[in-house]
This record gives C-alpha cells, structure tokens and sequence, in this order.
DNA sequence: CTAGGGTTAG
C-alpha cells in the first residue's frame, strides 16, 4: 500500500494505477485516500481506476468524494465522461452532487451546467432547485424564475429551497411582482416561521425599498437569529433608517438573544459613519475588541473608513497603524480617508508608500487619489495620476475617476476642459458627472453652460430637484431673477420637490436629528434661542449672511430669516447648547454644505472657540479658530 | 431516508 500512495506523490500515476490490487480488499477508506491524494496533486482522474473498484457502492462513494474534491473544471469534464461511459451519470445522488459542482460556486458554469440538467432524464425536486439556485447566483436569474415556474408547472410543488432560490431570482432580476408570488407561496405552505426564508424576504422588501413590509416580516418572526437581525439592520440601513441601526444593536447587546456578530458589526459601523456618529463608533470598536474580532481584516478595514468618514483621522490611522497585514482595501480605505480630510499631499504620500511595500493599487485606490488632488486643489497631480494610472498600473478610468476629474478642473475654473473632457470620455457619462459640472458652474457663476448641463440632465430623465436648485443657484447668484422664476415655475409644472436636507448630531451616543425650520425637537424653543444669540455674536464678528445661497426673490431680512434656520445650524446651535465649551461639535449632512453655512461654521469657530466638524456627502470639513481645513477651496 | 439555504469591507 505505501508503495502505491508514493508512487501517487511521485505523480506516476499510471504505475500506481496499475498496482491497484483488484481484489475486493480494498477498502473505502483506501479508496478516499486515494482520491484525496489525485485531488492534492491536480492529477486528472484515470478511469480503470474506479472500473477495478470491489463494489458499486464503493465506486460511488470514492466518485462522490472525489467529484466534491475537484479542484479544476477540466477534471469535473474528464470525471464527466467517465460518468456517461459507465452510466454512472444516471445515478441520481452522484448526479446531483456532480451538478452542484459545476452548478455552484466556485465554478459557476451556467451554460455548462444547464445543458447537463436538460440532458439527464428524470427531474427531481433538488435537482430543480440545485438548478435554480444556480442561476439566482449568475447574471440570468430571470431564468431561475422561468425553472422554478416550470418546476411548478411539472407538478413538483416547490419546498424551503426552492422558494428561497426563487426569491433570490427575484431580487436579483428586481421584480417586485415575482418577489410578491413568493411571499405568497411562503404563507400558503406554512414556511413563514423558516428564518432562512424571513430573512430573505427581509431582504427582498429591503432593495425593494418596502421598509414597513421588512420590519413586518421580521416582527412576525417566531425566532430571529444573528443573521434575522443583520437583515434588519442593512435593510434599515439601505432605506435612510440609520438611526435605528444603532437602536438595534443596542437591543441585541442588551438582550440575551442572538449575539452580534462580524457581519453586524460591518454594517454598524457603516451606520455610524453615515450619521457622523463618532462615540457609538468607539462602542462598536469595543465590542469587536471584545469579541475577538478585531483580528479580521474586514473589520479593520471597516474601522479604518468609519473613523475616518467621521473625521477622526488620528484614530483611522492608530488602526491602520496597528493591522499586521495590510491589502488593497486598507491602503484605499486610508488614502480616500486622507483625501475627504482635507489632506492630499498625505494622501498621495500614502498611495507612493503603498507602492514601496508592494500593493498594487486598484480603481478605487485611484478614485481615493484622484479625489485627495480635487478637494486639495492638486490640478497638475491630479492631471498626472488620471494620466499614468491606465499607463503605469493597467487601471481603466471608470465613471467614478472622470467624476474626480471633472470636480478637479471645475474647481480650478477649466470649465470648459472638463465640459470637453466628458464629451471624449469612453463610457456614457452618468447624471452625477453632469451634476458635478453643474456644481462647478454654480461656484464660477457660468449660467451659460450650466444650462447645458442641465439640458444633458434632462435627455438622460436624470434630473432632480436639487439640480434646479443648483441652476437656481447659478441665476440667483448673478442677480437674474428672471431666469428664477422661470426656473421655479418649471419645477412646479414638473412637480419636482425639494426635499429637506437633514443634519444629525450625535450627543452621549444619541443621534438628534434636525431639518430645515424644524420644530419637532423637544428643545427647540432653546435651540433657536441659542441660535438667534449665536446669529447675533457673529454678526458682531462680522459675519454677513451670503444670501446668494437662498433662492427666493424675496426681501433680503425674510432671506437672512430663512438662511439662519438651516439644519445644520441647527444642529450646531444644539450643540453649543448641549455641550461644555471645547467640546467638539461633529454634524452629518446628507447633501452638500451650502457656502452660507460654511462661513457660519468658520466663524463660530473662532467665536466660540470650537472644533466644528461637518461631513457632508462628500468629505469632511474641519473648522478650528477661523480657519477651514479645505482652505475655503469651496 | 436526508441535505441543501439567508446577512458580508474601501
């Protein structure tokens, strides 16, 4: 026996073959091995191995180990053909398991795995669902839909599996109406109570942007596990709910239920990035210490975008300082942290240090570049990256880089050369290139081609209301109203609604959350108290309201009144009534900070000798004695 | 006769 495993290491495997003893002593546990050992070398399959087998049941089990053993696609074909030859295939376990194979990851053949599903005679329930499920992984998942109908049709009356399949079609192909048929199959055949299948229906009503019918389904629930919750938490999450992210996790730690686990605390950490929400940050850091987790490399790399996003980039680096292997998604993580920062000298140091250690950066490394050079104003590094990285690192601009790009020189006032730049570039151009212009318009006051931009806008059916309020922007700021007018009276006969921008501010690890002229905060009678006597202080300062940024052609007292009470002032006003002086004031915006509140901030922060921070969606500003840590380069 | 399956970083 030895002689013949070393013959198998030494790769003679027709030697060995031909050792085999062909009597029925040899065992199974022979004949795993020596599967086992065909599987470590990548050695193909010799047939008259298995015809010499003792008995059947023998030679199905070693085909079956050996099928699941395979590590190349071209072995699975050879085992194939042996299969046909010895009609093998027939069998319906070692056809399953042969199908799953080829079916499933990590070979994924779909046309492959079809054409041998069409072939085999007799259909069964998992060989549907195998099937099935194959497709709702692959870019076809309509026509796992289209099997799973059939299947129906043939009689065959679909299990768990086969609904949870056919909902992953569903949410894949996005048809609301399929996802629904589902759900109802889930309720009539009494599979409502099956966590597998609640927790993709969560999901399901999730990216259908259904959020009451998820919370419905998971409140339903009989048992919810870890996974149960972490639906809940990333359908909150994708549907503007953040807050209750953070409510969530507060639940499963406190309760004595399912534990939070890698997963949950990847998308908490998102969570708490969005809604600048440094403190319950450093909570969920804890528990992932804890927990023992910090090890994992997604977590870090998580940690490392969280800290950073929420401004904290002394904290970003610790971690990344700290993680003993670094990939591309760390050094990405900490370059696009660098660069929404404000530093992008750093961050470009960061992208030649990343080389130095041998890391090959990606798209997204160029995208973290590209945007440190716009925000800090590097036109000619900017212009040098966007042109070695196809060169030099093989990396083909995408729509993101061009968006880079365009902010860069539309920051710089080369208008026209971005305009240009869009004209020539491969791929179509999205509406938030155009949107990007269309900012740079807004600060150069060009009126001229913003109303081109905005006409690209409207023949891709792209346009929202925030354009028009960009355009607006635009009018006003050169005095047309006129144009405003016209502009308004669009929107109306359009119905395009402005939707309020929302700050948020977190306080002792509660998030507070303000919109516009808000009144719903139990404070607020305090709030605009304090912000009328902020209002006031700044004024004495010098501060003048840049009433440009408000839209309406009112008089100029009714638009200071309108411009004081933005959400994040505020927020910020909350959090100089909330807080002892020094402490830090960090505020998330949704949308972009108008120039009005910049200043506002600017100056508060020398006034009151406060750290303002506020992330809107694009990067972090850093206020500290009446300085802004993007050098006004608005 | 059963198993199979749901959430996942920049």
């Amino acid at each position: 026996m030895k002689t013949i495993f070393s013959l198998f290491h030494y790769h003679q495997y027709s030697i060995a073959t031909a050792r085999i003893p062909s009597t029925n002593s040899t065992t199974r546990s022979f004949w795993s091995t020596v599967a086992i050992s065909l599987q470590h070398h990548h050695a193909p399959p010799s047939a008259p191995l298995y015809l010499r087998t003792a008995s059947k049941s023998e030679a199905e089990n070693t085909l079956i180990s050996l099928i699941k053993s395979c590590a190349r696609i071209s072995h699975l074909c050879q085992i194939h053909c042996y299969l046909i030859r010895t009609s093998f295939l027939l069998n319906p376990t070692i056809f399953l398991c042969f199908l799953s194979r080829i079916a499933l990851p990590p070979f994924q053949n779909i046309p492959y795995s079809y054409r041998t599903f069409l072939n085999y005679p007799n259909h069964n329930i998992s060989l549907y669902n195998t099937m099935i499920r194959a497709f709702s992984l692959s870019d076809s998942s309509f026509l796992g839909f289209e099997l799973y109908r059939e299947m129906v049709h043939f009689g065959i009356s679909a299990d768990a599996l086969s609904l949870l399949s056919a909902l992953k079609c569903s949410i894949k192909m996005g048809s609301l109406l399929n996802g629904l048929q589902v759900h109802g199959m889930i309720f009539r055949d009494g599979h409502i109570s099956d966590c597998f299948l609640s927790s993709a229906l969560v999901d399901f009503y999730s990216v259908n942007r259904k959020y009451d019918e998820a919370c419905k389904v998971f409140a339903e629930m009989s048992y919810r596990d870890t996974v149960a919750w972490n639906s809940l938490i990333s359908c909150q999450i994708k549907n503007k709910r953040t807050r209750d992210a953070l409510t969530a996790f507060d639940i499963m730690e406190r309760s004595e239920g399912p534990r939070p686990d890698d997963v949950t605390c990847l998308f908490l950490l998102e969570a708490c990035a969005n809604l600048n929400a440094l403190e319950f940050g450093e909570r969920v850091h804890d528990y992932v210490t804890s927990c023992g987790l910090s090890g994992s490399i997604k977590i870090c790399n998580t940690l490392v975008a969280m800290y950073s996003r929420c401004g904290s980039i002394e904290k970003a680096y610790e971690v990344f300082k700290n993680m003993p292997r670094k990939d591309v998604v760390t050094w990405s993580s900490m370059i696009s942290g660098l660069a929404s920062n404000g530093y992008g000298r750093d961050a470009i140091e960061a992208f030649m240090e990343m080389q130095r250690v041998g890391i090959a950066p990606d798209d997204q490394t160029f995208t973290g570049v590209l945007s440190g050079c716009s925000h800090s104003g590097l036109v000619d590094e900017g212009l040098m990256f966007f042109d070695c990285m196809r060169k030099e690192f093989g990396v083909v601009p995408n729509i993101y880089h061009y968006g880079c790009m365009v902010d860069l020189m539309g920051r710089a006032g080369l208008l026209d050369k971005a305009y240009e730049l869009i004209s020539r570039m491969e791929a179509k151009p999205d509406a938030a290139v155009w949107r990007t212009l269309l900012g740079a318009c807004r600060i150069h006051k060009n009126a001229i081609l913003g109303e081109r931009v905005v006409e690209h806008l409207i023949e891709l059916k792209a346009e929202e209301a925030g354009d028009y309020v960009l355009l607006l922007n635009i009018y006003s700021s050169i005095g047309d109203w006129e144009k405003v007018m016209k502009i308004r009276k669009l929107m109306k006969e359009k119905r395009i609604q402005t939707t309020p921008a929302c700050s948020t501010i977190e306080l002792n690890g509660k998030i507070h959350e303000f919109i516009a002229d808000d009144v719903s905060h139990p404070r607020k009678k305090e709030i605009y108290e304090k912000l009328d006597e902020i209002n006031d202080q700044l004024r004495i300062a010098g501060y003048v309201s840049e009433i440009t940024a408000e839209l309406h052609n009112t008089d100029v007292e009714k638009k200071r009144t309108t411009l004081s009470y933005h959400s994040e002032k505020l927020a910020i006003a909350f959090g100089v009534l909330s807080t002892p002086p020094g402490t830090k004031i960090r505020v998330a915006k949704d949308l972009r900070i108008c120039v009005d509140c910049h200043n506002f901030a600017k100056i508060l922060s020398a006034v009151y000798n406060r750290v303002v921070i506020i992330r809107d969606r694009h990067r972090s500003h850093h206020f500290r004695e009446g300085h802004c840590s993007c050098n006004d380069y608005w």
